[in-house]
Formats: C-alpha cells, sequence, structure tokens
RNA sequence: UGGGGUGUAGCCAAGUGGUAAGGCAACGGACUUUGACUCCGUCAUUCGUUGGUUCGAGUCCAUCCACCCCAGCCA
C-alpha cells in the first residue's frame, strides 16, 4: 500500500494555475480545511480532509486548519478538540496554521461597513417570515423595502446591532446584488444576523453568515484554492462577489467536488447526532459510527482511511461507495501488519485421547507469514484443547472439510488429528475426542498424505478468557435515509453481539489498547479494554471467505 | 416553472479527436500448515438518448431523457 496519489480534476486546475503563464506562477498553493464545530467528523470528512492536505502537500504547499465558528449555540469548544486530534491522528499536520473564523470577526465588520460604504450592503428591517414571504420564486424577484435605505442610516443602525441594542432576528444587513437572479444566493442574501441571547461570543451580538465569513476567512489567510463540497456551487458567484467588493489582493479560487456517501450507513451530522441522543449506539465513537473516532475503536488504521480517500478519488459525480471497499483497505494494511494469533470464539472442549495425561509440549508459530522477521513465538500444546464448535459437525454438509467422526485435521503447527467421536450432554455437543498421529509433529504429514483442513486451537490450561463484540452493519440498506419510515426504523437488529466466553492465546495478556492482530481465520480483532479481568477484542473486518455454509 | 450541476460495467474511476486504464465486487484456476494471503485468467464491440460534423467521436455540435443541489437570519 504505496502512498501516492492519482489525478484528479481538481489537481489538473492546479496544476494549471501553477504553470507557466497560470495564475499562480512562481507561487505556494495554499489550501485549508474548515469544519464547523458542531459535531464529530466522519469518514466523509476524512475525504475532504485528505483532498486538501494532499493538495497541498503534492503542490508543496500548507494546508490549515480552522474551525469555522460563526454560529454560536450550534457550536462547541469539545468538538472543535475531538476535530484537532482526529485530524492528526488521520496522520495530517497543519503546523502552527490553526485558526478560528471568530478571530476574524473585527476585520469581517469592518469590511462590513466599507461595503455599506459603497452602498453595497444595507439594513434590513424585514422579519425572517417577512423575508421569507418577500423572497419571490422561480419566476418572480424578491423585495425589500429597505433597499434604498441612506448608507449613512444603514452605518448607524449596523453599529447598533453590534453593540447589543436589539434583540435577536430584528433586523440584518443584506448584500445589494440582485433581487430578481435565478440563483436566489444571490436575492440580495442576508451577511449579517442579530443573535443577542446573553450567550455571546468575544462580546459580539452580530455574526456573519457562511457565505460573508467563509471568502473573508479565505482570503486573510491567503488561501489559493478553497476545496469545498458539490451543494456550494450555487455559493460560487456570491463568493467571488465578497472577494471581489472587499479590500484584498488574495484572490482565492473555490472548486466544488462530490462528497462522500458509504453504503450501509449515514453521513449527516444531525442524523449522526440523533443516533447518539436516542442511545441506539453508545456515543461518537461507537465502533459501528462512520465517525473518525468511531472507526479508530473499530480499529482502522489512519494509513487504511488515507488509502480509502486515495482509492475512492475525486469527481463531481454523486456517488456511493461500496462499504466492502473500505473494508478492503483496512485489509490490505492488517494482512500485512498484523501479528497473527489463535482465539476461540465459541469454544468446545476436543480431547486428545491417545495423548499422555499430564504432558504437555512446546511448538514455535509463526507471528506474520507475511513478515518472516516478525519471527515465532512457543505456544503449549498438550491433551485438552478447544476449538470452533464451526469446526465440528456430526454429520458433514457438502464440502466441510473440517472436524467430523473419521476425518482428519491439522491442528495449526502441531499435529494431525483424527476425529473418533464426541459426547453430548442436555442435547448439546460437550467434548470432541480424536487421536493425534506422533509423526506428524509439526503438523507435517511424513507419508504424504492431504489433510485438507487445518484449524486454531487454544490450550485449556494456559488460554485465558476474553470478551469480542461482533459488528455488522448498523443499518439494513444500502441506502437508509431511502427508507420512507425514517433511518432509525432501518436499524439492524444484529449490529452488536457480544461472546463472553472466548478463549484466546496467553500472549495476549500482553495486548495493548487499540492494538490489532489477526485471529487466525477468523478476521482482525483490536483490543478496546486489557484490563485483567477483562480484556475485550472488537472485531474490525472478517477475514474473505470463499466458503459459504 | 428559474438557476446551478452530473451521466463510462454491480460499485468507484481514468480517458482532454486516433479505436474503452486501474481498483473493488463476482467468477474460474494454481498455490497454501489461515477455505486467508499470493499468483494467473475471465468480466464494456461500447461510454444516458437520438441525430450531426469528421477519414476517425466517450471526447466537438445539436436534441431529448434521467438524476442531484438551491427559495435558513445553517454550514
Amino acid at each position: 500500500m504505496v502512498e501516492e496519489t492519482n489525478n484528479n480534476f481538481i489537481f489538473d486546475i492546479i496544476k494549471e494555475d501553477l504553470s507557466k503563464n497560470g495564475i499562480l506562477e512562481g507561487k505556494k498553493i495554499h489550501t485549508r480545511f474548515p469544519p464547523e464545530p458542531n459535531g464529530h467528523l466522519h469518514i466523509g470528512h476524512a475525504k475532504a480532509i485528505y483532498i486538501n492536505f494532499m493538495a497541498a502537500k503534492i503542490f508543496s504547499g500548507v494546508c490549515n486548519l480552522r474551525m469555522d465558528d460563526t454560529n454560536p449555540g450550534k457550536e462547541d469548544e469539545s468538538f472543535a478538540q475531538g476535530i484537532k486530534r482526529d485530524v492528526k491522528w488521520l496522520g495530517f499536520d497543519w503546523e502552527n496554521r490553526f485558526y478560528r473564523a471568530s478571530d476574524y470577526f473585527p476585520q469581517m465588520y469592518k469590511f462590513a461597513c466599507d461595503l455599506i460604504n459603497k452602498d453595497l450592503c444595507y439594513v434590513c428591517e424585514l422579519t425572517p417570515e417577512e423575508v421569507k414571504q418577500n423572497r419571490g420564486d422561480l419566476s418572480n424577484p424578491a423585495i425589500s423595502p429597505y433597499r434604498d435605505r441612506e448608507k449613512q442610516e444603514s452605518i448607524e443602525l449596523f453599529k447598533r446591532m453590534k453593540n447589543g441594542e436589539f434583540e435577536t432576528g430584528k433586523m440584518t444587513l443584506r448584500a445589494k446584488i440582485d433581487l430578481a437572479s435565478g440563483n436566489f444566493n444571490m436575492r440580495d442574501p442576508v451577511i449579517y444576523r442579530i443573535i443577542n441571547d446573553g450567550n455571546k461570543t468575544n462580546n459580539w451580538y452580530i455574526f456573519p453568515m457562511y457565505d460573508f465569513a467563509h471568502p473573508i476567512e479565505d482570503a486573510l489567510e491567503n488561501i489559493t484554492h478553497s476545496l469545498c463540497s458539490l451543494e456550494f456551487e450555487d455559493h460560487r458567484p456570491l463568493y467571488n462577489w465578497v472577494i471581489e467588493n472587499i479590500d484584498t489582493s488574495s484572490k482565492p479560487r473555490q472548486i466544488e467536488f462530490a462528497r462522500l456517501s458509504l453504503s450501509f450507513t449515514i453521513m449527516s451530522k444531525r442524523k449522526l447526532s440523533k443516533l447518539v441522543e436516542e442511545k441506539v449506539v453508545s456515543g461518537w465513537d461507537d465502533p459501528r459510527m462512520p465517525t473518525i473516532s468511531g472507526l479508530k475503536k473499530r480499529g482502522y488504521t489512519p494509513l487504511s482511511i488515507r488509502s480509502f480517500c486515495e482509492k475512492i478519488g475525486v469527481s463531481k459525480v454523486n456517488s456511493t461507495v461500496d462499504y466492502m471497499f473500505l473494508e478492503h483497505c483496512l485489509r490490505e494494511d492488517l494482512n500485512i501488519n498484523a501479528k497473527r494469533v489463535m482465539a476461540v470464539l465459541n469454544p468446545i472442549k476436543l480431547i486428545i485421547t491417545n495423548y499422555p495425561e499430564n504432558t504437555e509440549e512446546e511448538f514455535e508459530i509463526e507471528n506474520n507469514p507475511n513478515r518472516p522477521e516478525d519471527g515465532v513465538r512457543k505456544i503449549i500444546f498438550s491433551r485438552e484443547i478447544y476449538v470452533e464448535s464451526d469446526d465440528f459437525m456430526i454429520k458433514p454438509i457438502k464440502k466441510y472439510f473440517r472436524l467430523f467422526p473419521g476425518n482428519e485435521v491439522r491442528l495449526k503447527s502441531t499435529y494431525i488429528v483424527k476425529c473418533t467421536g464426541y459426547k453430548i450432554t442436555d442435547n448439546k455437543i460437550c467434548e470432541i475426542y480424536a487421536e493425534y498421529d506422533r509423526k506428524s509433529r509439526g503438523g507435517k504429514s511424513p507419508d504424504g498424505r492431504k489433510v485438507k483442513s487445518t484449524i486454531h486451537w487454544v490450550n485449556v490450561k494456559n488460554s485465558i478468557n476474553a470478551v469480542v463484540k461482533l459488528y455488522e452493519n448498523l443499518f439494513l440498506s444500502k441506502n437508509p435515509e431511502s427508507n420512507e419510515k425514517g433511518f432509525l426504523k432501518d436499524l439492524n437488529p444484529n449490529s452488536l453481539k457480544i461472546l463472553n466466553n472466548c478463549k484466546v492465546e496467553n500472549c495476549l495478556s500482553n495486548a495493548e489498547k487499540g492494538e490489532t492482530f489477526q485471529f487466525m481465520r477468523l478476521g482482525y480483532f483490536t483490543a478496546d479494554s486489557v484490563d485483567k479481568d477483562k480484556l475485550i477484542f472488537n472485531r474490525s473486518v472478517t477475514l474473505k471467505d470463499s466458503y459459504k455454509i
């Protein structure tokens, strides 16, 4: 998994801008990732982060991290902290360029006053309802009776708005552009509103709207390419209007790309919050959540997420990526890097009847066949072991070549054993019996006979207990939002399954929190708790399995 | 109905007038002490439609069709 970058239409534009006679010839590019601190980052944001930081990296520029905090009340410092943590975890570095839109409020206020003086803005006293009624429609223009207010009067009122003399919603500052525009964003958009609820941020009572604030933030930070998602395409004329009419030499350029949709999950912050509030999940970092913190807890690695972002590409097509593709990227990383261990999720005891009691043998097992340099470790074998209950059938179905009476399997790294019988108590198989072939030590078959199946096991004596959490998609449909009764009616009842009686190899007593292992033949599992008396693993992703029962 | 976008395989996605990359998924097969991994092979006579220009069109022009976004004092 080499980290290199494919081309895309945005990088083509940047290349063009940077080329000879391009608008940025001889300059550096400068991008930014500007989340609103009103929720936690998810995999969709990872795409935006990746695009912005990679554009900077590839073209030897830099990328800022900026909190777009222009709407107090929705926002919270804890979200800002979480965002910084997640971006850093993903492996991106904004160095010392962390900014907040609110730090620019004085400058924005000044720009707004300039615009009033240029007769490009006016204070409007329409209430929100009146604005709505007067917005016009597809064939009729909007109306504002305050459009021709004297500049001086607007300046006065705007100052009084700033001083907190009016209550929330009483008046707004509007840009004088075109009440008849086919683009509703240009029908004299509100650029400042009053939020005077006693809950003030930095002593401000007026707050700039996104459309006014964003271009100014970009200009003040000397952003060259302002990369955002498709729904802002209609806002670009307004973005450019602001840049052209304020006093700046910066010429940031907005380019839009399609945001990410992933099958079987949702990306809307509002809906993700709902899952948290309704306690459908344990929190923003529930391993089933598509949030960065959730993916981390699930066992996703920063490399796998970056690789995913790289591989899905960048375009303007609204598309939905298969969830399987994300899983593929994780497996690709873990296949190379995860240590292999043995763990039995649904244990059943296997007794090797011809193996001496009170004896044990030591065997070596490789830590990672894909990385011989990771060496081997010792495992202890003895008469009683646990095997997976799925690996035994009294009457084998077609193409089943694991344990069943009369059949031979290899116990990974040790011996070939032949199943000789089983015991049933209370209608349940409680023990399986087998005999081992002592000539097969190490799992070899000296006579060359083929043993189709090799199964994993742990020793009864020294295996340790663990809890394993198995996850499936949170939703049943590819597109949970399409459920007519709402996404909350599309929940998968099996999205979490907790196994409390798992037996794992004793080397896992040294596992570190967050460390990921391959449980052989089962999948990749990440240590979520490593407390002495409570070892918990989250299944990150299964192994691919061509055997369908 | 006004404005802005987008249509290439089941899913992403290259392609910039010279004869449809790549990945995922799927399906065959080889290998295998993980039914994993790895390796090999198959998988678009055709690019939303219909016309046109051209020696030549996924690429240019026109037409129609489908889908997405926009009428917050959200971002």
